[in-house]
Order: structure tokens, then sequence, then C-alpha cells
DNA sequence: GTCTATATTCCGATAGAC
DNA sequence: GTCTATCGGAATATAGAC
């Protein structure tokens, strides 16, 4: 991998293990085997790096949706699912989580690429509750928009809460979500 | 107010504001009127001061319960609900979801405070959900416990997904957790 | 593109006077 | 209990050699 990717790459998994605020570009210089200064060199500054980051799971998640856009509703509730159970595995938190907490902290420019991150999530997640209503897959009386916000808080606030109490609770919590979506 | 309380009371405004790691003892003893150093004679380390923010929002809390026992199932869900409202009014986000994004750069004694006063809220929810639920005033399938991480959780992610989406957004989940349990 | 060296600022913490 | 003064360290960032 390019030294580039591989710092977006460790910033990205910093920011989700312990913070914004709580990395430093010497964390990422010793993991990659360069010096402070070189990281400089492809971000000149922090924000710099927290844009790119933002933007590399942005790219990522929106090739997720594109290329899983023919399957059902219930598949890519799972998808969903499959995000989450990966962050909650590594200890990690989810990177809006991470970032909203530290949102007043943070430059305009990197405030604006979560913006539009998580609302690229939420409409997603809005989107195929829709096609699982419209389906009778899915069964809930609020609005989707509504139901994908408490659906995706959820799955924010267990990787968080994960941390705090016990670890089975992901997985029950999970099921919970899954078996109110389908019950008729 | 006494100093020693002042100075607990900012440090809380501010780790709910941006988060632990990005508040200094300078921010709150400009705001106090005092030097830094003498915030290190009430709280030697910066830890002893975060376990103070904990243990103070515990009492409170846990004098809460003890006052709104006798309410019934649906006034406690009100009670609850009011917490997170009084949050997301000032922009802030709630002590736990807050800290478990930090929670991989504290010590342990913040570590353990704050699973303390996680458990605290989580068999409070569960306590008055079993209520409800024995009373035939709410409605769920799911274990308590669970239901109770599902709900406290949508709470905890509305107040930090509030700084990024629509702001009325907060009201619409509210009443959407409310009719949910209400449903028969 | 990476290095050394350094500037600058900030932060937590302590010693000792008052 | 608050102050001045200061230490030691860490962080972001820049200049200039290679």
């Amino acid at each position: 991998m390019k030294p580039k990717e591989q710092i977006v790459d460790l910033a990205d998994q910093y920011i989700r293990a312990k913070g914004y605020n709580a990395f430093s570009f010497y964390d990422i210089a010793k993991e990659v085997g360069i010096k402070t200064s070189s990281i400089h060199y492809h971000f000149p500054s922090k924000t710099d790096l927290g844009v790119a980051v933002i933007e590399k799971e942005l790219a990522f998640i929106t090739a997720m949706i594109q290329k899983n856009a023919d399957c059902s509703p219930l598949e890519k509730l799972n998808i969903f699912f499959s995000i989450y159970h990966k962050i909650k595995e590594a200890n990690q938190v989810c990177l809006v989580g991470s970032l909203a907490t530290d949102f007043m902290t943070l430059d305009e420019s990197i405030q604006n690429a979560l913006k539009k991150f998580s609302l690229t999530i939420l409409n997603w997640v809005t989107g195929f509750l829709e096609e699982g209503k419209r389906e009778n897959v899915f069964n809930f009386s609020c609005q989707p928009r509504i139901k994908a916000l408490l659906i995706i808080g959820n799955m924010l606030s267990i990787v968080q809460l994960s941390r705090l109490i016990d670890d089975a609770d992901f997985n029950s919590v999970k099921k919970a979500i899954q078996k109110d979506l389908l019950n008729q």
C-alpha cells in the first residue's frame, strides 16, 4: 500500500479507536516508519487528513451501496449490520459517532464532509426501509426516515456502549431490530 | 457556588460540548477567574476532575430516580426524555456518549466510574420498562434490558446526530419511541 | 518524497511564596 | 486557597537539505 493510503487508513483507525483529538501525527509516523514531517507533505494540516479519512469512507460506502443496489431489502439490512459488526469486533466506534462528539472542535471542512457522509448513510437506510415496506417484508409505522434514524442510532450507540457493558448485548440488539422490522 | 463545585460543573459542560481530550484546565480557569494551579489544588490530576464529574452526575441521577420512584412508568419515561431534551437544547451530547468515544484514552478510575454510571441508567430504564409492561401500559416483545438499551441508544445517538442533520428530528424520534411503546 | 532541525504553542503538573 | 514561576513534554507545523 502506498504511504499516503496507509496514513489515511491509520488515521481512520485512530479516530475510531481513540478519537480525533487523541491521536497525533507521531502515532501514525511511528507505525508507517516515517517522520511526522513526511505526513505533512501529503496532508499539510490535520484537518486535511481528517477530510481525507471521511472522503475515503464515503467512497467506500458509496461503492458498496452501488454494488449491492439489486439486493433485497433484507440483504441490505444485513450488509448494514455487517459494517457495525466489524467495528465492534475491533472495539472501535463508527466514524459518525466518534466525530459527532468532537464536532465543536472540528474545522468547517471536516464538519461539512461529515454531514455529507452521514446523510449518505441516512438516505441509503431510509431507501431500503421504504423498499422493504413496499414489498411487505418490513413492518413499521413511523416515517421511513425516522425509522432509519432509530436503527442507525441503535447501531451507532451499541458499539459505544459495548465498551461499558456486556459484550453480548451487541448481538441481542441486532436480533431485536431485525425481529421488530420483520414482525407483521 | 463554591469554586470547587463550579470547576466540576464547567468540566462537565466542556466534556459534553467538546470532549474530554479537547478541554484544558486553562479553559476552566479563565471562566472561573482563577489560575490553573488553583484547579490542581482541588483536583490534583485531570483524571481526578473527570471522576468528580461522573460522580456528580451519578449523585444527580440517583437522587432523581429516588425522588420519582412512585411515578408511573409513563411519567418516568418522560423524565428520562427530559434529560436528553436539556442536553440537545444546549447542543451537547450525553456524558456516556462523549466519554465512550474517548474511552480508550481514559484512566481506569474514570472508566470504572463511567461503567457504574451507565449501569445505573440502564437498570433504571430497564426497571420502569418492566413495570410498564406488567401494568399493560408499555408493549414490547424483547427482553426489558435489551429494550432499555435500544431506547437509551436512540436518545444517546440522536443528540449526537442532531449536530449533523435536521434539528427537528429529535422530537420525531422521541414521539416515535413513545408511540412504539404505547401501541398495543 | 523523506529527512533533520526547529519554531511555536499548549497542556498537565509541581514548588514555594503569600 | 490562590498566587507566581517554572518544568517537562507533546503537538502541529514549517524551512531547507538530500
